[in-house]
DNA sequence: TCTGAGACTTGCGGGGATAATT
DNA sequence: AATTATCCCCGCAAGTCTCAGA
């Protein structure tokens, strides 16, 4: 299907590869930076070797009319005449402004950080290697370590951090930068031992932040905040986002919506406060300006107990409320979107497909030593745990308790079978690996054959037609019976996840489109609706957790996904407007005597300042994650004088750990908030997701926790590609941007699990950058006879090298230096993102209108940064104008 | 206000496809 | 041609947030 898919998608959005597409804009000189050499990396070879497609043109045009566009998957051509905006003149201007960024930040900046991870982490690590989750990396880090400090000379390690580095203005002293208000923030610095040194420098703000891995094994580095710092946008987002929207194409409400909210964003601020323009920096700034201001006090922490304050919470809220009574009152309808109501007009599809039927194999396992003959149910359940030997969910004891007691019963209660200890299912194993090599060695042509027939059966639930438009459906495949994988320690890991069938499945379609007709004879739908208030087309019941549901949806590039996920971003980009204000008014209740309006004060500030999810409670049959609203008291260390040193698991169980500068009144109230209780309990007690983001939506309209993650990942990215992208070649610019990424996905807090050859492959560059030096030492030495007119000595094998001209070996030496300085750049870029997962962002956080203006000022070609499928998703944004600024 | 159903977004790992090397 | 590293896409788990109802 894939294949399919994307092509169609390419037809809609992109079409034919005309040219590059690189926008183009001026040129300056290029300077070589320091990086050019090494960062040629990437790029040039890239470059060269897709030539294919680029799309920058058509696909804008295509997407611009995205809305239009997509229904119509077959015409491809159709969109290619429409102009690309890109090389409209202003965009000149913009960049040029903007572009002045320096980043001094020299090759200082301690890279070298990456702290180690803690003991801890290690400890467990070795234990079980298991999947214990995220604690993976663990041995790694030690080899290659050194190499990290290698370069580094690149921006790389200063800059960022992001998150950590706001901070406001602890302590005064520091702030005196003033002028750089809002660099101000702290860094965060990271975790564990490192803490000790702190971050700050004054200057510069704050460097650190360090990024603790999942694992915890390393961290990431950071460096030096100072990059982080906004610059203050060149052009006026005012415009920029105006025209953008006016632009849309028709996406009707969503253009409008913009256009409205953009509006009265800005009136917001004004009243409230003069903001200025500081907003858009990524907190920390702001802190302190504010801080200052309300200052006041910090004495006052009465840690109050429970109840009372809930109350005064209460009133509290409504006096504010009324206050903003105006997005209040906005609120109830999100003002672009349609929300709540309908999503579509008509919808035709054809339902989804199921699995095919199981297909015993025979092979029998082994009880006590001797072959045990199971019914294919049986045995499909067996099989299904056969084929994990090899995976860290069979170690765990939850995992085979829940498989033990879901294929007990259903081997019966008088069966030889009595435990699973006695069990031997290497036959199924080794059956199930020989089928593998089997398909492996299979010719490419039957692969091939194979491929089309599972195509050719599938392409029927692949599309949908959405109100006249051809739409791609994401997940048409009814999920297959299995063992249940859950993430972490989750209590129902290893239960079995049996097989749905069409009486478990709801069918959601247009009332005059026909009924999908039920694709296993003799069976029929539980349900067919006619809903045009959502947007999915079938679900069913989660044979694991029966209260929730599965869902088949249109794909990430349909019009439908499109249109919210504009929304998203328009949403997040209002909050540039009135974080100022926002900013100041929790860091005013830093201080509130109203415990409740404190917890929600500093909950916010978390949120903002470290991307924290909001942290919804949990039942007990689910993995123990926390989330802000959520964080145990035993999750967040005070380290005097005013740092929080936070661990704890958070989404799919990947660890989050962090040590943050804060602000003394939120040091303080963070200490207030865990008197008296023990480490279990929970730090906001009278806090939860719903309590605080009713709170928040009467900061601004439809304002919800995630949207600071939104936020802040996204003018992070603004902000640093437009203070260190410099004139260049585009394999620096591609530097900058993947720096950029990479620092969000910190922030973010966006692991992965380091490859099994990572230290392999490490080890492996070393060799043979210690080969190239090798090599380089015997031309010196030959350059330097040469010029005597002297025969270069003999190679290692003893034969006569040929003599080259002083001229020669010069050019090799260079070419050599090069090549060494690449592979180092490659190495510490490896090393650097060996445990930091880039794309999550780029799919969920960046605003790719971001992105593609960005390459449009730069003349970098879009699909350099987005592949295939986000071309397709983000068609969307690939109209924007050159100077847009989230 | 609280609860839970419901709808939709976010996130990681696996593994096939593809590109780079050997 | 065989291997290995990388890219990508998919599967599906796990979050967030809304809303109706008592």
């Amino acid at each position: 299907m894939m294949a399919v898919q994307t092509s169609t998608k390419l037809n809609l959005c992109e079409d034919e590869d005309d040219e590059p597409l690189v926008f183009k804009r001026y040129s300056s000189k290029s300077k070589p930076n320091q990086l050019n050499a090494e960062a040629k990396k990437l790029s040039a070879e890239r470059q060269v070797g897709q030539p294919g497609k680029q799309l920058s043109e058509h696909r804008s045009s295509n997407g611009l009319n995205s809305s239009v566009q997509k229904g119509k998957m077959v015409p491809s051509t159709k969109s290619p005449p429409v102009k690309s905006p890109l090389a409209s003149p202003k965009a000149s201007t913009s960049s040029a402004g903007a572009s002045p960024v320096s980043n001094s930040k020299a090759s200082t900046s301690s890279r070298a950080s990456p702290v180690s991870k803690s003991p801890l982490s290690t400890t467990l690590d070795d234990q079980s290697k298991r999947l214990s989750e995220q604690n993976k990396s663990t041995t790694i880090k030690e080899e290659i370590n050194s190499i990290e400090h290698l370069a580094q000379g690149n921006s790389d390690s200063e800059d960022e951090k992001p998150i950590g580095a706001r901070l406001g203005k602890v302590k005064p002293s520091e702030d005196s930068d003033d002028d750089k208000p809002l660099s101000s923030r702290i860094a965060p610095k990271s975790k564990v031992g490192t803490s000790g040194s702190w971050p700050y420098d004054s200057n510069e703000r704050k460097p650190v932040v360090s990024k603790v891995q999942k694992n915890g094994s390393s961290t990431i580095d950071k460096g030096k905040a100072s990059s982080v710092v906004s610059s203050k946008r060149p052009l006026d987002k005012v415009n920029s986002s105006e025209n953008s929207s006016a632009k849309r194409p028709k996406v009707t409400d969503s253009s409008t919506s913009a256009k409205n909210k953009q509006v009265s964003a800005k009136k917001e601020p004004k009243e409230e406060e003069e903001d200025d323009d500081d907003d858009f920096v990524p907190i920390s700034q702001r802190s302190k300006k504010v801080a200052s201001d309300s200052k006041p006090s910090l004495t006052k922490q009465t840690v109050t107990k429970v109840g009372s304050s809930s109350i005064k919470k209460t009133i509290k809220k409504g006096q504010k409320a009324s206050k903003f009574s105006k997005y209040s009152k906005s609120t109830t309808k999100p003002p672009g979107s349609n929300d709540g109501q309908i999503k579509w007009t008509t919808l035709k599809h054809n339902g989804v497909i199921f699995p095919p039927p199981y297909n015993p194999h025979g092979v029998k396992m082994l009880y006590n030593g001797k072959p045990v003959t199971l019914t294919p149910e049986q045995e499909e359940v067996a099989t299904m745990y056969a084929v994990m030997k090899d995976t860290d969910y069979v170690q765990k004891e939850t995992f085979r308790n829940n498989f033990w007691a879901d294929w007990h019963k259903l081997l019966g209660k008088n069966h030889v079978i009595q435990k699973l200890d006695a069990c031997d299912f290497t036959p199924i194993y080794d059956w199930y690996q020989n089928e593998k090599e089997k398909k492996k060695q299979m010719s490419t042509e039957e692969k091939k054959a194979l491929k089309e027939e599972k195509l050719k059966q599938e392409e029927k639930y692949m599309w949908a037609e959405v109100d006249g438009d051809k739409e791609k459906v994401g997940n048409f495949r009814v999920e297959p019976p299995g063992l249940f994988r859950g993430r972490g320690e989750h209590p129902k890991s290893g239960k079995l996840k049996r097989r749905i069938r069409p009486s478990d499945v709801t069918i959601n379609i247009g009332k005059d489109a026909p009924i999908p007709e039920c694709p296993i004879p003799g069976e029929s739908w539980k349900e067919v609706r006619h809903d045009n208030t959502v947007t999915w087309l079938a679900f069913w019941n989660d044979p694991i957790n029966q209260k929730e549901f599965k869902y088949v949806f249109l794909a990430p590039s349909s019009s439908l996904k499109g249109k919210s996920d504009e929304l998203k971003y328009d949403k997040a980009r209002r909050l540039t407007d009135c974080i100022g204000k926002i900013r100041a008014s929790y860091t005013k209740d830093f201080t509130s005597k109203d415990v409740s309006k404190r917890q929600i004060a500093v909950a916010t500030y978390l949120i903002d300042k470290l991307a924290l999810r909001a942290g919804n409670e949990k039942d007990d049959d689910e993995a123990d994650t926390v989330g802000c609203c959520t964080l145990k008291v035993e999750n967040v260390k005070a380290i005097p004088p005013n740092s929080l040193e936070f661990n704890f698991l958070g989404k799919d169980s990947i660890r989050y750990e962090n040590t943050v500068e804060v602000e003394i009144p939120v040091y303080k109230a963070i200490m207030q908030f865990q008197s008296g209780k023990s480490g279990s309990d929970d730090l906001f007690d009278l806090l939860d997701t719903s309590r605080l983001n009713a709170h928040l939506k009467e900061k601004m309209d439809g304002l919800t926790a995630k949207v600071f993650r939104t936020y802040n990942a996204s003018i992070t990215l603004d902000n640093i590609l437009n203070k260190e992208t410099k004139d260049g070649d585009l394999s620096e610019k591609l530097v900058v941007y993947q720096h950029a990424n990479k620092e969000v996905a910190i922030i973010c807090n966006h692991q992965r699990t380091v490859s099994k050859s990572h230290s392999a492959q490490m080890s492996k560059l070393t060799e043979k950058i210690a080969e190239l030096q090798g090599n380089l030492k015997e031309l010196k030495v030959d350059l330097d006879r040469a010029k005597k007119g002297k025969p270069p000595l003999k190679d290692a094998d003893g034969k006569q090298k040929k003599n080259l001209t002083p001229e020669a070996l010069e050019r090799k030496i260079a070419q050599t230096n090069a090549k060494i300085e690449k592979m180092e750049l490659d190495m510490r870029i490896k090393e650097d993102l060996k445990t930091v997962a880039l794309g999550t962002s780029k799919i969920n956080y960046l605003d790719p209108r971001i992105t593609v203006a960005w390459c449009k000022r730069h003349e970098v070609p879009i699909e350099k940064i987005f592949n295939k499928s986000l071309l397709a998703k983000f068609s969307w944004a690939m109209r924007v104008e050159p100077d847009f600024r989230f």
